[in-house]
DNA sequence: GGTTATTAGTTGCATATACAATATAATTCA
DNA sequence: TGAATTATATTGTATATGCAACTAATAACC
């Protein structure tokens, strides 16, 4: 007899994503750690980056975050001089750009992402990382892209 | 030419899994919110009903969980009545254990995390959640099984 | 033009996550 | 047996996450 609760436990995709997830967040940030950046960290710099000039709701759109937690995320890239809100026009608008910094600490975390890279690489499998890929995919919001 | 920020953007691995993360954990957490349950609040409940008498290091080592997550984790589950601390011999341990309500809970919660699931296969697909489970099989370690 | 509706972000609150440091207890070993 | 080591978990601090409620500003409508 097979219970709820052993049902749960050996198949639920929220179990292992969210185990996974942890997992991989901790080899980008183990190998990010030297430069005092998180991956998470990283994520925002780099899509700010893409941007150019970043607006939140389009950020939380392509990222799928809250915009309360964006909102949050970006103090402390703030703080560190990454990165920098730019006033515009419309009053209620808070987008924010790279700093001359922030671009520099990308490109000094390059190798530490690319050896965190190969880590989640070999964890996954080439057909791991596919279906990732497909998965995000279909995530992706009509006209948000970048 | 590509440039670093193109390819991180691009391809990290990190950066999706993360996302696929947050989407996957709010199906799960709209599905559960009548209960007043999250999904990493039931996957502790779960793998707690599997060990009978919970260890912290044990479900650490299950989940991957850092020890201090998992020691404030518990206590809403505590203050909710969901699991008790049971004390030991060995007075440096703290295990825990499903208390009737917290059984109760579990086997309420069943319909939306049935749903839930539902929703999540049909975003992850037969592969992507195969190759999931491939993953996390990947991740255990020898001897922590339940 | 003034009221209403919509849009853009922030703040309050609760939980999740991990590293570093700590506390405490059990074990080892000289 | 007493000191050093190891094991088990908690606390301090910082970031991540989202819902509900809120503020402020723009747009829409009559």
């Amino acid at each position: 007899m097979t219970t709820n609760v052993e049902t749960i436990s050996k198949t639920c995709i929220a179990v292992r994503l969210r185990l996974l997830n942890r997992v991989v967040t901790n080899l980008y940030d183990d190998a990010l750690r030297p430069l005092g950046l998180k991956v998470s960290q990283l994520n925002i710099l780099v899509v700010t980056a893409r941007l150019g000039l970043a607006r939140p709701a389009k950020v939380c759109d392509l990222l799928h975050l809250d915009t309360s937690t964006l909102s949050r995320n970006i103090k402390p890239l703030q703080a560190n001089g990454w990165l920098e809100v730019v006033p515009e026009e419309d009053a209620r608008a808070q987008p924010f750009r790279l700093t001359a910094q922030g671009k520099q600490l990308i490109e000094k975390a390059v190798p530490a992402w690319e050896e965190a890279q190969r880590q989640a690489t070999e964890l996954l499998g080439r057909d791991g990382v596919a279906q990732l890929a497909k998965a995000a995919k279909k995530l992706r919001k009509p006209g948000v892209e970048i």
